[in-house]
RNA sequence: GCCUCUGUAGCUCAGUUGGUAGAGCAGCGGACUGAAAAUCCGCGUGUCGUUGGUUCAAUUCCGACCGGAGGCA
């Protein structure tokens, strides 16, 4: 029975950085009657605009956008506020009769989101992550690695003691909830998927293709005035450590300002970034199945990507 | 033109008193369940400029040639 054929149907268009993404998704939304739902971890920040190469206004055609500047940058996003507010857009669209097309590059929020993910022991406390921070800090990993073991030891032997946010995750999560996160983990993997999604893959043939593109996106990026950006989220009393500033662009320029390199090293370093995070992408999207990649050659061909998108989606039952 | 220095990984360079070589950066592979554009793990990828010679053996020594840098009138 029945639970695949009672699935709501989504659309997922997802790949590394700078592959067009977004414009495919126009098209398609145009095409199918949909609307869009952002998986970027870093567009959910009002006022980090040219650093993510958010969707301008005149680029959406009308298209409905969802899950973009929803969140302070001086706050820090999650993956659990993600699928908290990114699931009420989908069920939203979906009671519209409209088709969501959940398009970004973040594949932790992809994944939980369509998975319906839960990520228990309600909020976590700052004050419990900063004590386990600070107990990592003064221990060291190994010791960490040794407390996590007697209480968890299949997530222990997962980890390397390096690892410090996971290491620090599964404590917390052990000392919030009284359950282990391989428990959590075990649970929620058992919980079958919320969506049947249709997920297309935008990628270069050439990995040097990619890379070329990322390269001219980043001196975009300094001409469209990266730089004044950057300065004027911390005039306007962003924190150098908070999420918001995590981003790749954005924590290069803070370093800049602060002495560290020049403005032209910090360009350097936003192009070198931006392709790991590329790399990372791929490796991440490598290892799924049941998804359909879309390889350009030279330049995106996105009538080719729309035309062979949409055979597949129809294929998947979608008009 | 002559003299000196120099040519080793994609880049910058180290090294072998003759036994086919190693660092940093770049790059490549992987992991990923409430920070994910984050975080972490792993991996030298090489006609040692070319060509002769000496030698059991040459990237190393010698010669010539080619390229680069500097000096000399």
């Amino acid at each position: 029975m029945g639970a695949l054929f009672d699935m709501e149907k989504i659309v997922v268009i997802t790949g590394p950085t700078a592959t067009g993404k977004s414009r495919l998704a126009v098209m398609l939304a145009r095409q199918f009657g949909g609307e869009i739902v952002s998986a970027d971890s870093m567009q959910v920040y009002r006022g980090l605009d040219i650093g993510t190469a958010k969707i301008r206004p005149e680029e959406t055609l009308g298209v409905p956008h969802h899950m973009l500047d929803v969140c302070d940058p001086k706050q820090n996003y999650s993956a659990a506020r993600y699928v908290a507010d990114a699931d009420e857009c989908v069920r939203e669209i979906l009671s519209r009769g409209k088709l969501p097309l959940v398009c970004g590059g973040t594949g932790l929020y992809i994944d939980s989101l369509v998975s319906g993910r839960g990520f228990e022991g309600g909020e976590p406390s700052q004050a419990l992550r900063r004590e386990l921070n600070a107990q990592y800090d003064e221990l060291g990993g190994q010791a960490l690695l040794k407390k996590l073991a007697q209480v968890d030891p299949d997530r222990a032997a997962k980890l390397h003691p390096s690892d410090k946010k996971r290491l620090v995750r599964a404590l917390e999560v052990y000392a919030a909830t009284g359950r282990t996160i391989s428990e959590h983990d075990a649970l929620s993997r058992a919980v079958p998927p919320r969506y049947d999604a249709a997920t297309i893959v935008l990628s270069f043939r050439d990995r040097q293709k990619l890379y070329e593109r990322i390269d001219a996106r980043v001196d975009a990026m300094f001409k469209l005035g990266l730089v004044e950006e950057v300065r004027a989220l911390l005039a306007s009393g962003v924190a150098e450590a908070s999420t918001a500033m995590q981003a790749i662009g954005y924590r290069q320029l803070a370093s800049a300002f602060r002495g560290e390199m020049s403005l032209n090293e910090a360009k350097e370093a936003v192009k070198r970034e931006s392709r790991r995070y590329a790399k990372r992408q791929l490796t991440w999207l490598r290892a799924k199945s049941d998804v359909f990649w879309i390889f350009f050659d030279e330049e995106p061909d996105f009538e080719f990507a729309r035309q062979v998108s949409a055979e597949f989606l129809h294929s998947r039952g979608l008009k």
